[in-house]
DNA sequence: CATGAATGAGTTTTCATTCAT
DNA sequence: AATGAATGAAAACTCATTCAT
């Protein structure tokens, strides 16, 4: 078997340059400059042979996005555990996010504003359930309601809720940050901060809130 | 000058004419699938013609994008005086905010997210002083601080801060909201109304938050 | 018949203008980005009313080019009566026509380039008795007679084809010194006061120059 | 490598037919109608298929040009070294270039009246130094030492200014002949023939000139 | 496996011209 | 006399895709 694991290694290997080479294109020249000739031209091979691997363009813009999604759920993940406090906890996975998301602002974008059924399959999380079938709304909901525990509120059933408009809200200032690209960096970190501060009210219980 | 009334009148219809069909395109099929030609298609008219009432595509879209912006800003606006409490008033322009944009979804998400300078100098508002440079950040910065008297709270200097998180959060909620439309209106306005409670969280001063 | 005679003066002063603005712009911009609605623009005007004055674009260039074409006679005309020997005439006047038509460059290239029937009858001047026809070869085979003389040379009955072999030798001197506008002042002026010392050579008479 | 050849022998044979059919419209019509479109419909390709041969219009141009131009340098250098005396390869060297220009007139004039910098980089030969440079100017400078030698006329320093105003008299003799075509055969030999003569003249050295 | 050739449909824009008013 | 509206034709160029080889 070893000439046909050789040919399905070399395919696979092919599939990874082509995905890899859009990849750098939709970074370095944005979503909507790129084309299978760009692609083909840049690894040196002729057009056609892309829709040897992939059935069309969308495929490979597909295989794009699922990769650089699941690259910021593994950043996601990776913080999900830190032994520090779980107020610190929710700072830490918001900031991560923001970052990280910061650092590839072209893919994020094109990512998360996708509408193609394909891609939302990846980047829902409003629906019922979220919280459960969701990785990253987990890790999130996790945080929300380690931190409720830590500063005596009530848990509430909103726990899913909250954690949904925290990712939601988290995603409206990424793309702000994205979009108004020239505000300064003492500005952006400014923002950035402050956002992760209000993060925190924003996961206490809205009862608690009332209190105040 | 009857006459030269109404050759005015139907220039402006046309043009009119020109900009509802370019935002229906864009509505219907989104904002890179737009091209004079399908305008003109669409309008029966010739190609050429739309070069006679504007000067480029670029001129077409522009008075797409400035209209919507001028809509929406327009609801807010009707809704700033409201004479019920501070809180009340914040979270009745949240709520006016994502109904509003909910109402022309593809519109909304093609101005919002356009990173066109030209879009960008009505829709930005994250740069120092924006609210003062903004009408919509006005009347929300306007918002968080008479909340924050209500609440007998510390006025803070980062009530422009505040405001515009609020505002980037606000855009995020609406944005999920669209994208993922089919999540069933019953947990949408469940989200549209625990975000409107979470804005108020959101505004208050954080040392407050701190004191929790 | 005074309001006849307004009609008619405004009607030529409105075809001036529309030549003056058209060779305005071939001088600016160069002939092939005149258009009739360039000349409209600027003259503001509709493009239509340029139709009412001109049959067509073909025909306002047609007055652009004759009127040119006059000026550079008129400027040869006035040298050629010049006091001085006959050898300094010839030389003046070839000075003259190259200096003046280093003007006007684009215009001059586009009149003594131009294949068009209703030009070629302004500039031709090869046809076997041209040197009575045409003004301008009229002057070149005089001076040339009068040089000859003066140089008590044969005067043979090759004046016509002399004057001719000089008149197209210095356009072809005065479009590459156009054409390769580049070679710097120096040369150029090195070029046109050797030209004019050789245009001596070429019209005295060719069995003078056998005895050499 | 039989396929390989193949493919590389149709490849330069679809280039040829490309180059020639631009070639010819430009004859045709005129080098201003040349259009990527009438290319193709004439060939009965689509004209995208071009662009898979060419990069650019001006590349297909480019191409024309140069062609034509090596054609007629080709067709001096089989003359420059003819056995005759030094007056008569001039003389035939002069005949040769009128004569081939007037082969293919339209394209003659295409070449050397254009004034894009590329079309330049071939034709220009005014600057100083060009008779070391350019192929052609070589030829005639080389033409004009070996006539003075023969005639025991000074050598001067001028050498390289006179092949210039030699060469550029001749392009003028040439385009005055190509622009009056119907001034018929007779009279065109006549001025061929003169300026055939004339040229001497100028290529003889200016102090000894100033000694008759 | 890989390619070169080819296409059709599309893009924005410019132009000379016409015509009813 | 003058205009605005309108057009058809053309321009250069790009792209996703197909197919025979």
């Amino acid at each position: 078997m070893t000439s046909e694991d050789r040919r399905e290694r070399e395919k696979s290997q092919m599939k990874e340059l082509i995905i890899r080479t859009a990849e750098k294109i939709i970074v370095d020249e944005g979503y909507e400059k790129l084309s299978i000739r760009k692609i083909a031209n840049q690894i040196e091979y002729s057009p056609a042979i892309i829709y040897h691997y992939f059935q069309n363009k969308e495929e490979v813009i597909g295989c794009v996005m699922r990769e650089g999604y699941e690259r910021l759920i593994a950043a996601l993940a990776a913080n999900s555990k830190s032994p520090a406090s779980a107020k610190e906890r929710l700072q830490l996975l918001t900031k991560k996010y923001i970052t990280t998301a910061l650092q590839d602002p072209d893919q994020f974008m094109t990512i998360q504003f996708n509408k193609s059924p394909g891609i939302l399959g990846f980047t829902s999380y409003l629906f019922e359930g979220a919280s459960e079938k969701k990785a990253a709304l987990q890790v999130l909901a996790q945080a929300v309601r380690d931190l409720r525990k830590e500063q005596n509120q009530i848990q509430g059933e909103d726990i899913e809720l909250t954690a949904q408009m925290i990712a939601a809200s988290t995603l409206g200032m990424v793309a702000k940050l994205i979009l108004e690209k020239d505000i300064g960096e003492n500005r952006r970190n400014q923002l950035i901060d402050a956002f992760t501060e209000t993060v925190v009210r924003m996961a206490s219980s809205p009862t608690e809130a009332a209190l105040i």
